[in-house]
RNA sequence: ACGGCGGUAGCUCAGUGGUAGAGCAUCUCGUUUACACCGAGUGGGUCGGGGGUUCGAAUCCCUCCCGCCGUACCA
C-alpha cells in the first residue's frame, strides 16, 4: 500500500466500476421488502455544481448508501429541471456573443427552441458529471428531465414529463382549479414575462419622494387644519389643492383616484370632490375623485394617497374595492405605451368614467392615458419628464434648500433659504428580478392561475397530522404561515422555453345582437359582412378550450360553432399562429367562399395560448413525473410515496409546498414521508457565498485538492440541524487527514499480516481484554451511527465515527495491539489479527456512506471480497458485544497511561526516557489490571519497571489511579517545587469539584428530590475524588517534609 | 415592524435539567514497529446581561442587549 490514498486517481476509477457494475440501479443489493426512495431536487439543466448542491447531495447519498447497504430496495432518482427563465437567458446570451446571430425574436419561436435544445444537449450533462465526481450514487439510467417528451424535443429526449404536465393542466382546468384572469403581477421588463413574487428580491435603494399638489377641480378651496396630539391647531390655511407624495411620479398618468382615510378630518370637506392630476396637456387634464379607504395612514406624509391600480399592489387592492379604473401605462418592456387612440380621446373617455360612467376591464386596458409627447419613453426617462413638467408648472410642493429632508442636497445648498421643490431623499425598497436584476414593474396582464385556496388544504393537513414530517420542526413554522396565507399561483410565463399552455382560442362568432335576417339559418353576403365588421371578431371576446392537443381540442370548438348559421357551422377547425392571423384567415376564407360557394373550404381558425407554464409547475410534479406517471408504472407503485426529500430551506415555498399541493391534487397522496430541510453553506465568515463577493468555494476545486471524501465528510460533520455551515478549507484538510489516518491504520495492519486470512463475516470471538474491549466499542459506535442517521443527525454520525476511528482504533487499539501482534503468543496474535481485521472492516463499512471512495479502495486493497463495499452488509450487532469488565479494565489502563504521560510532560521528564515506577498500594482489581496490561502500560507510558514499596521515596512524582497510587522516583531529575505546584494545582481543581459534590450530597433536599441513580452516581464520584485527594495530599505532605 | 434562528474556549461549533465538551488554532516536547496529512502534553470559558422556577439551570420561564436570515414595508 502507498503511504497515502490517491484520491484523484482512485475516484474516477471507483465510480466507473460502481456504475458499470450497476451498483446504483434501483433495487440493487435489495435483500428485504422495504423500499427507500429519494427524488433529487432537480438542479437547473444549464447549471453547475455549487456548494449547496454538494451539501444537499452528500446528505442524500449518505441516506441512500446507508439504506442500500442495509438491504432496502433503494431508489435515488436523478434529473434536472428546464429552468425556464434561466435557460432562455443563457441561450440568448450565447446567441448575443456573435453579432452575426439572429436574436431570439428574429429567428422565431421554433428556431429558438431548437437552439435551446442544442444547448441542453451540450451542457445538460455538466451537472450530472459533477454530481458523479462528488460520488452521488443516483440511478442514472432513470435520469429525468422536466421537458422530456415535449414537442420539438430531439431524439433521445423522449419521456413522459410533457404528457404528465399537460395532463395535469387539463385535469385541473376541467375541475376549475386553473383559471385565467387579468391581475396585477410582477413583471420583468427585461425578460418581458410575469415572474413569481418569490423571484423578486426587494433591495433597499436610494430613492426620492416627490410632493405634488393636485389642484381641486374648478378652483375650489377648503380650510386645511392640522392639530397636534392635544387637539391644538398647529396649522390653518386655505388650500385649493391636496398634497400627494410619490416615489414614482410617472405613474401619476394612470391615477384613478386620490384616497384618504375615512377618519382623516383634514380632508373631510373635500371627500367626494374631484381633483386634477397635475400632468399632461392642459386641455385634457384629467380629474379624479377623492375617495375614502382604510388603506391610507393619516399619520404618514400628507395622509392622502394617489391610487394607480395598474402599477402598485396596494393601489390595486384599493382600486378593486372602490371600483376605480386601472389604467395600464406601460408596455411589456417597461416603456410608456404608444398604442391605441391619441391622448385626447382616451383622456376624454377617462373623464367620463371618472364622472360616473360604467366601464369594462378590456376597455380600460385598451385606453392609453400617456400624453402623446411622452409615449414610447423609458419609464425612468418618463419620470424625469413628469417631474420637470409639474415643477415647471409650479405644482411641486416647495420647501427651502436647507431642509434636512432633502438629504445631501440640503447640505450642499448655497442658500439654505432659497425655495426649492420638496424632493425627499429616502431609502426605498425596490423590487428587482432575481435573474434579470432590473426593476420589477407591477403590471396588469392576463395570466393563468392555480386556485391554490382549493388545493392547499391537504398539504396543510398532511404536515399537521404528521403524515408528512418536516424536519427540523422549526421549518414547519415557515411552511404553515405561507400556506395558510397562500396567494393564487400565477403559472403562466411569457417565455418560449417551457411547456406551452394547452389552451386554444377562437373568435367569438356568436356575437350578441347578430341576427340572421331571413331566419333561414344561412349566411348571405350582407350578414357575413356584418359578422365581420360589427360582430365579435375584433372586439368581442374569445372562446377558449383546453385539451392535451390540437386534435383533442377540436370537438370543443365544433360545439362552439354548431349554433352559428350555416355554412360557418360546418367550418373545419384549423390552427393558426395568433389572433391577427385568425381574423385574416377567417376573412379570407369567407371571401373565397363568396366566390366558390364551396362550404368544405370554410375554416374556423384557432390559435394556441403562446405562454408557457412556470417551471415550478412542472417540478411540482417531480415525485410522480419521474416515476412515469400518468402511466401506472412499476416504479410508481413501488417507490411512491417517496421516503425522504432533502432540500434547502430556501425552496420550501418554491418547491416543497407546491409539490405537497400538487401531489395531493393530482394523485391524492403525500409525495414524501419526511422532508429534511437543511441550511445554507456559507463562507468561513458566515457570509452567503456569492459571485459578486468573490467568496465562492467551488466544490470541484475542493474535490480536486482534498478529495471528494474529505469534502463530503466536512459537510456531513457540519450538518447540525437547522444551522448554517461555515466552511473553511482548513477544516476540509483536517478531514482529508482523517482519511489518511484510516488509510495508515490499514497499512499498519497489512504490514502485520492482518489481511492474510479471509475476512471474518461475524464479530470474532476474543479472549484478550483489548480485543474484547474494541469489539464492544465498535458495537457502541454502530448503534450511535444508526441512531444518528435515523434521526437525520448527520453530524452526530460523522463525529461519532471520527472519534471512534481516530480516537479509539488508531490511537489506542493499534498501540495496544502492537505487542500482541509482534509477541510470541501465536494464539493471541491470530486472535488480534482477526479482531483488527474485523474492526477495520467495520470502520470501512460504517464510514462508507460518508466517505465512499477511500473506504471502497481500502475494502478492495485488503483482500478478496465477495462483493464491493457499496453493496456491503451493514452490521446489525448490538450491545451483546459490549464487555463491561473489559471496558473498565481498558479505561483504567488508559487513565494510568494518560496520567503518567501528563505528569511526565509537566515535570519535564525527557520524553524518550524510560523510568522506573513504584506502587505503594494496589487493590486486587488494580493489581489484576496492571498485571494483565503491564506490557502496554510500560510501553506507552515509557515505564522501565514496576516495583512495590511501602512508601514513596523522596522526590517522587505521584500518579493517583483508581485503587492504586503510583509514583515515579525521579529525585535527581525533577524540581520538588514544581511537583508541589503541580499537585497543588490538581488539588485545587479537586477541591472545587469536591465542594460541589459535598454541597449537593449534604443538602437533604437533593437526596429527597433527585433520582436515585443521580444520587448514587454523585456518591461514587465523591468517593473516587476523595480517594484521589487523599493520595495527592499524602504526596504533598511528603514533599513538604523534604522541604 | 413582524417572524425565525443564534450569542458556549482565540476560531468553528456540539451539548436541551445532574454542575461544560470536540475539532482546528496556540504553546511545549518528540522521529518511538502505520501515519509529520503524525504522536504526547499544556493553557484557555462567571455558557450575551439581569431576574425567576428548581435540591440543582448553558439547558425551562420572563426581560433586556447584540448579530444573522426571512417576510412585509408607508404613498
Amino acid at each position: 500500500m502507498d503511504k497515502t490514498f490517491d484520491a484523484a486517481a482512485a475516484e474516477s476509477r471507483l465510480y466507473k466500476a460502481w456504475e458499470e457494475a450497476g451498483c446504483f440501479k434501483a433495487g440493487a443489493n435489495a435483500s428485504r421488502p422495504e423500499t427507500f426512495s429519494i427524488m433529487i431536487p432537480p438542479p437547473n439543466v444549464t447549471g453547475s455544481l455549487h456548494m449547496g448542491h454538494a451539501f444537499n447531495n452528500t446528505l442524500q447519498d449518505i441516506l441512500i448508501r446507508w439504506h442500500r447497504m442495509r438491504g432496502f430496495d433503494t431508489l435515488w432518482q436523478p434529473g434536472q429541471d428546464h429552468a425556464g427563465i434561466a435557460t432562455q437567458m443563457v441561450v440568448e446570451r450565447e446567441l448575443a456573443k456573435d453579432k452575426a446571430n439572429a436574436t431570439r425574436r428574429e429567428m422565431g419561436r421554433e428556431a429558438f427552441l431548437e437552439k435551446v435544445w442544442d444547448w441542453k444537449g451540450q451542457s445538460g450533462g455538466t451537472i450530472i458529471n459533477q454530481l458523479k465526481r462528488l460520488g452521488a450514487s443516483c440511478d442514472w439510467s432513470r435520469n429525468a428531465f422536466t421537458m422530456s417528451g415535449a414537442p420539438g424535443a430531439p431524439a433521445g429526449e423522449d419521456g413522459n414529463f410533457h404528457d404528465a404536465v399537460i395532463k395535469v393542466f387539463v385535469d385541473m382546468y376541467s375541475k376549475g382549479l386553473i383559471y385565467r384572469g387579468k391581475r396585477l403581477v410582477n413583471w420583468d421588463p427585461h425578460f418581458e414575462t410575469a415572474i413569481s413574487d418569490l423571484e423578486v428580491e426587494n433591495i433597499e435603494t436610494a430613492g426620492h419622494m416627490w410632493h405634488f399638489k393636485y389642484p381641486l377641480a374648478g378652483g375650489q378651496t377648503y380650510e386645511y387644519i392640522e392639530k397636534d396630539e392635544d387637539g391644538t391647531v398647529t396649522l390653518r390655511e386655505t388650500r385649493d389643492y391636496i398634497s400627494i407624495a410619490t416615489t414614482r411620479p410617472e405613474t401619476m398618468l394612470g391615477d384613478g383616484a386620490v384616497a384618504v382615510h375615512p377618519s382623516d378630518e383634514r380632508y373631510a370637506p373635500i371627500v367626494g370632490m374631484l381633483c386634477e392630476i397635475p400632468v399632461g396637456p392642459k386641455d385634457h387634464r384629467r380629474l379624479i375623485p377623492i375617495i375614502t379607504d382604510e388603506y391610507p395612514d393619516p399619520t404618514f406624509g400628507s395622509g392622502a394617497v394617489k391610487i394607480t391600480g395598474a402599477h402598485d399592489f396596494n393601489d390595486y387592492a384599493v382600486a378593486s374595492r372602490n371600483n376605480i379604473p386601472m389604467y395600464r401605462l406601460m408596455n411589456t418592456s417597461g416603456h410608456l405605451r404608444d398604442d391605441g387612440y391619441d391622448y385626447a380621446t382616451c383622456a376624454t373617455r377617462a373623464q367620463e368614467i371618472a364622472n360616473g360612467d360604467s366601464f369594462g376591464e378590456n376597455e380600460v386596458d385598451g385606453m392609453n392615458l400617456v400624453p402623446d409627447h411622452l409615449r414610447g419613453l423609458d419609464r425612468f426617462e418618463a419620470r424625469k419628464q413628469v417631474v420637470a413638467e409639474i415643477t415647471a408648472e409650479g405644482l411641486a410642493v416647495m420647501t427651502t434648500a436647507g431642509d434636512p429632508r432633502l438629504g445631501r442636497a440640503a447640505a450642499k445648498a448655497e442658500d439654505p433659504d432659497a425655495p426649492v421643490p420638496l424632493v425627499e431623499a429616502k431609502p426605498i425598497m425596490q423590487p428587482f428580478g432575481d435573474r434579470s436584476k432590473v426593476v420589477i414593474e407591477p403590471m396588469l396582464t392576463d395570466q393563468w392561475f392555480v386556485d391554490t385556496d382549493r388545493i392547499v388544504g391537504p398539504a396543510l393537513d398532511a404536515v399537521r397530522s404528521g403524515e408528512t414530517q418536516i424536519l427540523p420542526e422549526q421549518d414547519q413554522k415557515v411552511y404553515f404561515p405561507w400556506l395558510e396565507n397562500i396567494e393564487p399561483w400565477c403559472i403562466s410565463r411569457q417565455l418560449w422555453w417551457g411547456h406551452q399552455i394547452p389552451v386554444w382560442y377562437g373568435l367569438d362568432l356568436s356575437a350578441p345582437g347578430f341576427s340572421d335576417d331571413e331566419g333561414d339559418g344561412e349566411l348571405d353576403m350582407v350578414e357575413l359582412g356584418r359578422l365581420l365588421q360589427d360582430g365579435g371578431m375584433v372586439h368581442a371576446g374569445e372562446k377558449a378550450h383546453c385539451a392535451a392537443s390540437f386534435e383533442d381540442v377540436q370537438p370543443g370548438f365544433l360545439d362552439e360553432i354548431a349554433d352559428i348559421p350555416t355554412p360557418l357551422n360546418h367550418a373545419r377547425i384549423i390552427e393558426v399562429a395568433d389572433k391577427h392571423e385568425a381574423i385574416a384567415t377567417l376573412a379570407r376564407s369567407l371571401a373565397e367562399y363568396e366566390i366558390s360557394q364551396d362550404p368544405t373550404q370554410l375554416v374556423y381558425p384557432v390559435w394556441r395560448d403562446p405562454d408557457v407554464l412556470d417551471t415550478w409547475f412542472s417540478s411540482g410534479l417531480w415525485p410522480i413525473g419521474t416515476l412515469g406517471w400518468p402511466e401506472q408504472t412499476e416504479a410508481l407503485q413501488k417507490y411512491f410515496p417517496t421516503s425522504v426529500l432533502v432540500t434547502g430551506f430556501d425552496i420550501i415555498f418554491f418547491w416543497v409546498a407546491r409539490m405537497m399541493m400538487m401531489q395531493y391534487a393530482v394523485v391524492g397522496e403525500r409525495p414524501f414521508d419526511t422532508v429534511y430541510v437543511h441550511a445554507l453553506v456559507r463562507d468561513e465568515k458566515g457570509k452567503k457565498m456569492s459571485k459578486s463577493l468573490g467568496n465562492v468555494l467551488d466544490p470541484l476545486e475542493l474535490i480536486d485538492e482534498y478529495g471528494a471524501d474529505a469534502v463530503r465528510f466536512t459537510l456531513t460533520s457540519m450538518a447540525a440541524m437547522g444551522r448554517d455551515l461555515k466552511l473553511s478549507t482548513q477544516r476540509i484538510a483536517g478531514y482529508r487527514n482523517f482519511g489518511t489516518k484510516l488509510w495508515n491504520a490499514a497499512r499498519f495492519a497489512e504490514m502485520n499480516g492482518v489481511f492474510a486470512e479471509p475476512a471474518p463475516t461475524a464479530p470474532p470471538a476474543a479472549s484478550a481484554t483489548v480485543n474484547r474491549w474494541i469489539i464492544g466499542e465498535t458495537a457502541r459506535v454502530r448503534a450511535e451511527v444508526d441512531a444518528a442517521l435515523t434521526a437525520f443527525r448527520f453530524n452526530d454520525a460523522a463525529n461519532a465515527l471520527y472519534a471512534f476511528t481516530w480516537g479509539k482504533v488508531c490511537d489506542w487499539y493499534v498501540e495496544f495491539a502492537k505487542p500482541l501482534l509482534s509477541g510470541d503468543d501465536a494464539v493471541a496474535q491470530a486472535e488480534t489479527r482477526r479482531t483488527m481485521r474485523w474492526v477495520l472492516d467495520q470502520c470501512f463499512t460504517l464510514l462508507h456512506p460518508i466517505m465512499p471512495f477511500i473506504t471502497e479502495e481500502l475494502w478492495d486493497a485488503t483482500g478478496p471480497r465477495s462483493k464491493m463495499l457499496i453493496h456491503g452488509d451493514w452490521p446489525a450487532y448490538g450491545p451483546e458485544l459490549i464487555d463491561e469488565a473489559a471496558d473498565r479494565e481498558m479505561n483504567w489502563v488508559i487513565s494510568v497511561i494518560e496520567n503518567t504521560r501528563s505528569a511526565r510532560a509537566q515535570m519535564h521528564v525527557p520524553a524518550g526516557l524510560h523510568v522506573p515506577m513504584i506502587v505503594t498500594q494496589m487493590d486486587p482489581a488494580a493489581k489484576a489490571a496492571w498485571e494483565a496490561n503491564a506490557t502496554l502500560i510500560q510501553r506507552l507510558a515509557r515505564i522501565e519497571s514496576l516495583s512495590e514499596a511501602a512508601a514513596m521515596p523522596k522526590g517522587t512524582i505521584t500518579i493517583p489511579a483508581e485503587g492504586a497510587t503510583f509514583g515515579l522516583p525521579l529525585a535527581d531529575i525533577i524540581d520538588i517545587d514544581a511537583e508541589k505546584a503541580r499537585l497543588e494545582k490538581t488539588l485545587g481543581k479537586l477541591a472545587k469539584e469536591l465542594g460541589g459534590l459535598r454541597g449537593r450530597l449534604n443538602n437533604p433536599k437533593f437526596a429527597e428530590s433527585a433520582p436515585e441513580e443521580v444520587v448514587e452516581e454523585t456518591r461514587a464520584n465523591l468517593a473516587a475524588r476523595e480517594s484521589e485527594e487523599a493520595q495527592l495530599k499524602e504526596a504533598l505532605a511528603r514533599l513538604s517534609e523534604v522541604g
